[in-house]
DNA sequence: TTGCGATCTCATAGATGGTCGGCATCGTCT
DNA sequence: AGACGATGCCGACCATCTATGAGATCGCAA
């Protein structure tokens, strides 16, 4: 690894010449400086960001706190996070901390003995005073997919609006016996997703029952689980709001055992997008999410915050999206089982129609 | 931010003493050790990796290359990668290449003046170059689902073992015109799949006929497309292998237009084991890789590379696992069906039966 | 008890690679 | 001649580690 030094010695100037040729700072004569940087290049040189970052304090590196990459939730967030920072000069540490606690701390001692600019967390589940420790020593945090009640930036999904949405959607398909599957009572997200539940009840006239609402926990065991008790209802349920998608997928399998049809005796809507959700059968409907504009704007605010540090913090709520598809409207479902009969020959559908069994609809 | 300076002040000793007392290098009397360690903790202290990276060569940093993080094949890879740094105390950057020379290139410049310890690189695509400069400044690289023409440690699959173990269960199922659909010509993966084809028919004393072999592009539409040849072929093949799970997720989704039963009348079998395969209906079987291992073991590799520099390079292959599930097996739909008439109980189905369409089996 | 080497204990002085302000030099223009 | 711009060098500085060595302490043998 050749050094300004080596540079300066080849070039027969001094290291201070060849930092301000390099860098474009400075007064350096044309001429030179292209064949300090002629050199430069022929020696493969790099300059050390750690020298750099000692002195002035600054080490272009973020850290990216998220629960489990693994989780199809966090890739899309990463990725956003990622090519934010790319653009920007930043590289991104990735840190799982699997909610754990211990880990989670772990992981920040780490984030500040490299002396990150600033750490994304994105993650329902964080430590307040893990974040606020951070932000007493001066390292910016930006949180993602949720409001924390800290001083600091932060982007989330309006839960509520979404769970409204879905809600309303089902209501409005004349539905008035809607069951919902909760995650757990703890998490705001859950919460929120309860709330938009209630409102959209509330605004279409029907009384809230808390007779149907019961709590899983975010997998899909707890949707296959409560969905039994969901048919046992007397009356049954016309339709399922599952607070995330894994959980309606368990639904969705456990109905289908049951002989119950979606959506004809029984319609259901998830949450998340999650890519599972395009291939199940029926298709499900579900809220989607801006994940990746949840990770890039998480990312810009953390960017412009360790430029500002002292602007107010702000926080953004961006919208989820309904995404209608076949679990919880009939009509959808006859439509794309005639553009599978009428499509021998084009090949539009290749994410399209998927009703093989006529006789079911 | 505090220094082992101020530390030194308050303490009323040198800087290097604090060193050695935070480090438990040298002699430092063991009463005034444990003040300076409760001085450091007070103030918060965090040792500058920067300072301590300059002097020593190591950041404790490794860069890790993937074409994109959004691939359902690379989180669990990078998983693996993570936790095995991050149990020997390294930290992880996280690069999306998109496959694009240009980024991969600018993401190595970034990695290099940051001076990281070692590169992983998990993807199928690579510049050979590249990784030979890197090797050449003496920077270690590990490739992972990758061999490469250059001399430096990797992980990858037996390719050629996971596809012959899926045609040969399709040949033992008495499948005797197995098409296949391959990856892109150019891709070892897909050439390597391609032999094992071969191998699976030469040992069952079938003859290979390139008719039977559709190049794809891994992508799902190219499934999707060729599937409509392969049921055109006269006599109409029995059984498709597909190179990917998203190939054969297109391929699913042709056959089910065409009113084509899977596994009736068309078995199918992907490769990969994406989570998607385990919710389509029919659950498609398929080649499991060992992605969180493929990643672990990369990343072992490369952090025994970094302390033994001039060790002989290791080529590690693991083997896949073929996944029998539903597409492929006449058989287990029958049973599956039956379990789930029988369960209106237990539970132990959750990610069992999904079998409702009895009139199609 | 003394003497001497071995072992402790801690401070000083670079060294790491790069940046930056200050300053000297030189040429040119007014 | 004085001023100013262009050019390039010098030295300080960032936070930490390590080699070196000075002084203190201790054990053991004489």
């Amino acid at each position: 690894m050749p050094t300004i030094y080596e540079i300066a010695k080849l070039a027969g100037v001094s290291p201070a010449t060849v930092s301000r040729a390099l860098n474009g700072t400075g007064y350096v004569r044309a001429e030179l400086r292209e064949r300090i940087r002629a050199i430069a290049d022929s020696m493969d040189y790099h300059p050390n960001s750690l020298a750099r970052g000692l002195l002035n304090k600054r080490t272009y590196t973020l850290g990216l706190v998220v629960p489990d990459i693994t989780n199809p939730f966090f890739p899309a967030v990463a990725r956003g996070v990622e090519d934010v920072a790319h653009t920007n000069g930043y590289g991104v540490i990735l840190c799982n901390t699997d909610g754990n606690l211990q880990k989670e701390a772990k992981y920040l001692k780490m984030l500040r003995t490299k002396r990150v600019d600033g750490v994304v967390f994105t993650t329902s589940r964080v430590q307040a005073s893990h974040v606020q420790d951070l932000l007493n020593a001066g390292v910016p945090v930006v949180l993602a997919d949720r409001r924390l009640d800290v001083r600091c930036d932060s982007v989330s999904a309006d839960n509520v609006d979404g769970a409204y949405q879905a809600v309303g959607h089902l209501l409005s398909l004349g539905h008035t016996r809607v069951a919902m599957i909760t995650g757990p009572a703890n998490l705001t997200t859950a919460q929120e997703r309860l709330e938009g539940y209630k409102q959209a009840l509330c605004e279409h006239g029907i009384a809230f029952s808390p007779r149907l609402v019961l709590e899983g926990d975010f997998r899909q065991e707890s949707g296959y689980r409560l969905a039994r008790d969901i048919v046992r209802m007397d009356p049954r349920p016309t339709a399922v709001f599952a607070a995330n998608d894994l959980m309606a997928m368990g639904v969705l399998m456990s109905l289908e055992e049951q002989g119950i049809r979606v959506p004809e005796d029984m319609a259901l809507v998830g949450y998340d997008d999650v890519v599972l959700s395009r291939v199940t059968r029926p298709r499900l409907t579900t809220v989607a999410q801006p994940k990746y504009e949840m990770g890039a704007i998480a990312c810009e605010l953390l960017i412009s915050r360790i430029s500002h540090p002292e602007k107010e913090p702000e926080k953004v709520v961006l919208k989820p999206r309904l995404v209608v598809r076949e679990s919880s409207v009939v009509r959808e479902v006859e439509q794309m089982s005639r553009l599978a009969m009428a499509k021998k020959t084009g090949r539009t559908g290749a994410t399209g129609g998927n009703n093989r069994n006529g006789q079911d609809t």
